[in-house]
DNA sequence: GATATTTACGCAACCGATTGCGAAAATAAT
DNA sequence: ATTATTTTCGCAATCGGTTGCGTAAATATC
């Protein structure tokens, strides 16, 4: 209110445009600015208000509100206090709009709702709301068409940094182009993409799989199926190395009957009991390991109900430590990262990057812990 | 870029002033303003460049991009032209600050990291998108004190209307008052708050609870237990009342000891478990009603660890349908409703309102379906 | 006490888009 | 051809905070 505009704020779309209400404009700038004469209430306090308040000038107040050092103590303090008083809030555009920088992070995901990505951000949401950043979402549905959507209203909406995560198709980062040659950092999480100029934050995908596939082969495991999905992502070609890997290194050889790829969503780890159960005999696995826990307890579902026993006939294996992994029986054998670590780990280099703290240009990747949780779904030997 | 400021952008927090960077100053607004010297691929093409580039002015400029009839169809079209090959992008800010609207939702919710939670963010991402907004989400990790902070900050960054599911422990929302205050809409969604000015998008709970409860009613079971959640929040409360309801019209008598309260977490779950372990056996109910699933699938498989079973010793029925529910054995009776669907009316009817469509402040309530989902844990008699 | 520094603050030009109103140009009416 | 309308557009003032630079006041130095 205050001003003219606001006669028709709501109702702006669609060229309304209401014109009787003149007896609200602010005639001239200076004069009004500083008289504020009626309907105090209905208009937000500005520094100019604090600056009348107080008898200094609005750059005074814009300069004491944010304790630079070039105001004196005391009027700092009093400068404070009348913001306080008059229940002053910056304005936040008027800051970007000038200073050119929005304090928002743009979090770009494949999906809301995974267990793992909301954690993740969570953690981001936590580091943000620690150091007075906001988050602005989307999710690209796995659709790097929406993806680049999704990318440029980000890079329109001006966030002073990008926290993402690519969709399953992505071929390459040519959508990011923008944020590069604006120097707006960029910071992948999980579902990564070498960049000289960007930074990953994740877990040694590699090796977690490495071990995992060891571990069932310490079962006594011979024949280890692997379910794994999009090679397009690092996740899931890293994951399917580091299971080649230790194939090899126990002497066993990759087979591709034993690796399928798939979506990895509820309805493919059915199609892989499906398919491992038309398998001849001789042919099925005694184990797999899949490259998430959903397709692993679906896959667990279906085979149980046709009769094979876990682990006895078959061992599994999944990753991501799903709340799913706790609930199906036997629990599932697990690759657990906290999606939580990383978001906030991501959220907090990127913020500090901004912030001057760090450089991350000079930092190509962060690497996770990530801890092996064993569980009934894979002991077929009795632990000593 | 192209403006003095720049040059200490990244460092600009704590009171590091770079001065020596003078060469880059515009030295008066207009002359330079529209004189783009060099590095025009580092600059934002404004209104200002398109309106040189066509010898227009940048009034016209500003009308022609958004179809303001004033302007000829040739000219808009040269305009439209002229931004695209300009790539230009409108500054949002500039935008925000003088129409006073951001195209930006508050999204605040209890956890970011809930099927449920995930799932209407996804929603509300979707509807949001559909129509040209974005979405700042924070999280109140079910503490009032950090709902409060959020909703200040949402404020304060100036959402065109809320979309809000309160923290358990809230026990009024005067935190909300700005908004309404100001006239900016609120929209309840899931655990809403009777209040004149807002409304609520939810599901009919007590109707929900009713008839779960008469199902297991209808399965024979006489000693039904109830697990909720904190009363403060209307959904336990409905979904409490719902159930003693049930019990009442079947001549079936609440007992307190049938009643347990708690966060629904799945140490509630487990404790739950041990609390009807540590029960007389004549006491014991012969069936479980929690208003989440989580309790009720950790209290499921506690129960089971020690020997009951279900649903022959004890029936089970839950709320949400969680994934979970679907991998526990047997399967989880409970009530189905979208978030993503909770998500997008909340969003979508928010928006029709901004955009002067709809009218909210007549609307108090929308109620979606939900829907039960008979599974094995709560079926004791064979359904015809 | 006079001059050199330092400190503290104000002026005014920004940032880029929006918009009320006046006015020129194009078209219609007389 | 002249006047009345309608179209189309430009001027300039916002929105509110930021910031380079100039300067008065306070303090220090000699």
């Amino acid at each position: 209110m205050g001003q003219g505009s606001s006669c028709e704020t709501n109702i702006r779309k669609n060229q309304i445009y209401v014109t009787d209400c003149i007896f609200l404009f602010r005639k001239s700038s200076f004069p009004l600015r500083n008289s504020c004469t009626k309907m105090p209430e209905d208009r937000e306090a500005t520094i100019y208000d604090i600056a009348k308040y107080l008898n200094v000038s609005a750059a005074t107040v814009s300069r004491g509100l944010k304790n630079n050092p070039m105001i004196s103590k005391n009027t700092r303090k009093k400068i404070v206090e009348a913001a306080k008083t008059l229940g002053y809030q910056s304005n936040t555009f008027a800051s970007s709009l000038r200073s050119r920088h929005t304090h928002t992070l743009g979090v770009l995901v494949p999906r809301l709702n995974s267990h793992f990505m909301s954690s993740a951000l969570a953690g981001m949401e936590n580091a943000a709301n620690r150091h007075g950043y906001n988050l602005i979402i989307a999710q690209s549905l796995e659709d790097v068409e929406k993806e680049k959507r999704n990318a440029a209203t980000m890079f329109n909406k001006r966030v002073d940094g990008l926290l993402i995560s690519l969709s399953s198709n992505a071929q390459d980062i040519n959508h990011l182009e923008p944020f590069f040659k604006r120097k707006i950092p960029v910071v992948f999480f999980d579902r990564v993409f070498p960049h000289e100029e960007s930074t990953s934050v994740g877990i040694n995908n590699h090796e977690a799989a490495y071990n995992i596939t060891k571990h069932l082969i310490g079962q006594g495991c011979k024949r280890i199926m692997h379910l794994g999905g999009n090679l397009l992502r690092n996740v899931y070609q890293e994951r399917l190395n580091g299971y080649k890997k230790a194939l090899q290194d126990h002497h066993l050889s990759f087979s591709k009957k034993l690796y399928l790829s798939s979506t990895l969503s509820e309805q493919a780890g059915t199609d892989a009991a499906r398919y491992i159960l038309d398998l001849a005999p001789g042919e099925r696995p005694d184990a797999v390991f899949s490259a998430n826990d959903t397709a692993a307890v679906y896959c667990m579902l279906a085979l149980k109900a046709a009769g094979l026993r876990i682990p006895e006939d078959i061992a599994f294996a999944g990753f991501n430590n799903d709340p799913i992994s706790r609930v199906i029986e036997p629990n599932l054998t697990t690759m657990d990262y906290s999606g939580n670590s990383i978001g906030d780990t991501a959220a907090t280099n990127l913020i500090n990057h901004l912030k001057g703290i760090s450089n991350l240009y000079t930092t190509d990747a962060i690497t996770l812990r990530a801890e092996m949780v064993i569980r009934a779904s894979s002991l077929k030997k009795l632990p000593e």
